[in-house]
DNA sequence: GTCTATAAATGGATAGAC
DNA sequence: GTCTATCCATTTATAGAC
């Protein structure tokens, strides 16, 4: 409580990173919320009156810690994009020589996991602001640009291997798995109620990867 | 102009049908507008205003035809489905006897025309107060159910034939059907700008029925 | 940096004349 | 039924005290 103490030699590093926690902490509270507002309702619906509310403090403080509505998605964004390179990381550095469409295919299962959990921001649509947001936004786009790089190489590997549909350009293997990451299926097979997540998931991911007609 | 040529007995019964079609007309445009904003931007992102400029009349007019912004999207909704339904008619009578696997990827096909075409309104996120709308709707839910009981026999036709994997549910089958008709894949293709759109379809009908794995 | 209070703009919906 | 003009709630964003 007095300055004496905590200006004690010992204490003052420690100090001035206690506060950069708590600026990063409450930060990350924010970027959570956000996260998952994303997720349940998407960026046109969700309100910044309803993220303020959900972190417990007065929205212009939250204007000071993100100048505008995009700026807050974009952080929300570009935090699963690094959780998703960071689930790269693991899968590389865990399974050097699993095969490309078993990693694939271990991507895939992530995102559904992700999305079951109520934590994938839904696309933002094409014409939306947040969309002109984000292609100008370093980070995201320098993270996308790091997750397509790193998936391209497991899918012309795949291709390579004939594991994977080789008819199929690389890119639009790319944009399907992206786009499986936000499929509604999820959503509606969990509101049918009759299946449980690892139900939900094996089933999407058997859609995805072996199709809907019999082999 | 004068009450004397309007109302001359050949003419009457005319007249009142003439004052109808107009009134249907303007309606259709009007559902055409809105059909088309969802298709673009979602529901929450239209507005009113948008409609009603488009349409090229006063925001007050069109409230004298839907009563409120759920009700504009609910027409929409409706006559996409009494699309769709009319599509399974001509389906059904044409090709009586083909698989049923292959009326699926008729109808699947169909539907990504649609989207391509920009007359695929996007889903409703779960909690919109369009969904709402939507399930105390009648003609929508009346509709909805009809496609689906048509659809759901072919699957389970398909499914006892051999041509569709028997070990998914029904209901996963279809809510991937209707998840296909809304799928990004086919705006991140197009905005890529290498594929034609008949190139597009096949590669997302491929991946929907064979599968990303090589087979 | 956090708050309360408020500005500024937007969007859904309506009033009332014609 | 169509229009202009307006209401009113909501929403993004900011001012200014502490």
């Amino acid at each position: 409580m007095t300055s004496a103490v905590l200006k004690s030699p010992a204490e003052a590093p420690p100090k001035r990173s206690f506060r950069a926690q708590m600026h990063l902490a409450r930060e990350d509270a924010i970027v959570s919320a956000v996260n998952r507002l994303l997720a349940e309702k998407g960026f046109e619906a969700m309100t910044v009156d309803e993220v303020a509310a959900e972190v417990g403090i007065a929205k212009a403080s939250l204007y000071k810690h993100f100048p505008s509505k995009e700026d807050l998605a974009a952080a929300a964004m570009v935090r699963v994009m690094d959780r998703a390179r960071a689930f790269l990381d693991s899968l590389q550095s865990g399974n050097a020589n699993a095969r490309p469409i078993d990693q694939l295919r271990a991507v895939a299962r992530w995102t559904l996991e992700v999305q079951l959990a109520g934590e994938m921001p839904s696309l933002p649509s094409e014409n939306s602001s947040l969309r002109a947001s984000l292609t100008t936004n370093k980070a995201y786009v320098d993270g996308l640009m790091d997750v397509s790089d790193r998936l391209g190489a497991w899918i012309t590997a795949a291709q390579a291997d004939g594991s994977l549909n080789n008819s199929l350009p690389p890119i639009a293997v790319l944009y399907t798995l992206y786009a499986r990451a936000c499929d509604p299926v999820l959503g509606f097979l969990k509101s049918h109620g009759q299946y449980s997540s690892e139900q939900i998931i094996d089933m999407v991911l058997s859609t995805c990867f072996e199709g809907l007609q019999a082999r």
